[in-house]
DNA sequence: AGATAGGATCAGGGAGATTC
DNA sequence: GAATCTCCCTGATCCTATCT
């Protein structure tokens, strides 16, 4: 059973992981950037950083673990955005949304059922850390994971935000430019959100999430045995 | 056990605002 | 100006607690 230290975490260690696990295959392809950036060898925060891409490393060189401060990232031009490796062309995108939104549109979720505790887990911590306005196929991606229909993911963000409208959000761009607003907690993350990128949070997130109500559950269980036994 | 009330959630429609 | 999005309102449904 795993620990609970490895299981609790707050939503933005969740996309603090996930910013570390996305370096060692980006370190490759954002080595060009101006090292400047980097904190001098000596820190001890440079180990921890250590291959993350400088979009993810704070101004004080720390990876972004609920980050802030984080640092502007060096504007890309247009005209080089489209050649960065881990870029999809724009037609691969469009193909990948279209079957994302058909296989969204054949989920049929039982009418009016209310969101369990891990669907509800997650859109909760999209609402609060990342966006309470997400884009269409950001919904299409909730949609399949947590495997509620396209029109229940889009009325509970409808009916959340009417329900809390607290929190800041700003204005930012998909990496093909299209507009996003976000809460500060995802900018200061990752300034450059993508389909793909958000769907690898969504997905570590609901995975986390499930295995944390596990052991939960499997803790509410265990605790009355205990208590009998002492 | 069944009836009832109240709160929470889901979903649809209309009006106004925004974007292209 | 048309299309799209968001907000607001409303009704339906589900769940739980309480009463008889």
């Amino acid at each position: 059973m795993t620990s609970p230290q490895a299981v609790c975490q707050t939503p933005l260690d969740v996309l603090a992981d996930l910013a570390i696990q996305r370096a060692a295959s980006f370190a490759v392809y954002d080595s060009h950037d101006d090292s400047s950036h980097s904190p001098p060898p000596s820190s001890p925060l440079s180990s921890a950083s250590a291959g993350l891409p400088k979009r993810y490393i704070t101004s004080s060189g720390s990876a972004a673990c609920g980050a802030h401060h984080l640092r502007p990232r060096k504007k890309v031009p247009k005209s080089h955005q489209s050649s960065r490796l881990h870029l999809k062309p724009k037609q691969e995108l469009k193909i990948r949304r279209k079957e994302l939104m058909d296989r969204a549109c054949a989920i049929k979720s039982l009418e009016n059922s209310p969101v369990n505790e891990q669907q509800l887990v997650v859109l909760k911590t999209i609402y609060n850390e990342i966006t309470m306005y997400p884009p269409e196929p950001w919904l299409v991606l909730m949609a399949c994971v947590l495997h509620r229909s396209l029109r229940q993911i889009k009325n509970w963000f409808s009916n959340t935000r009417q329900k809390n409208r607290w929190g800041d959000v700003v204005c930012a761009r998909t990496d093909l430019g299209e507009r996003l607003r976000l809460r500060p907690s995802a900018t200061e993350l990752c300034e450059l959100w993508s389909d793909d990128f958000f769907e690898e949070v969504l997905m570590i997130l609901s995975y986390r999430t499930a295995r944390r109500l596990q052991w939960e559950r499997a803790e509410a269980v265990n605790k009355p045995a205990t208590l009998q036994s002492c």
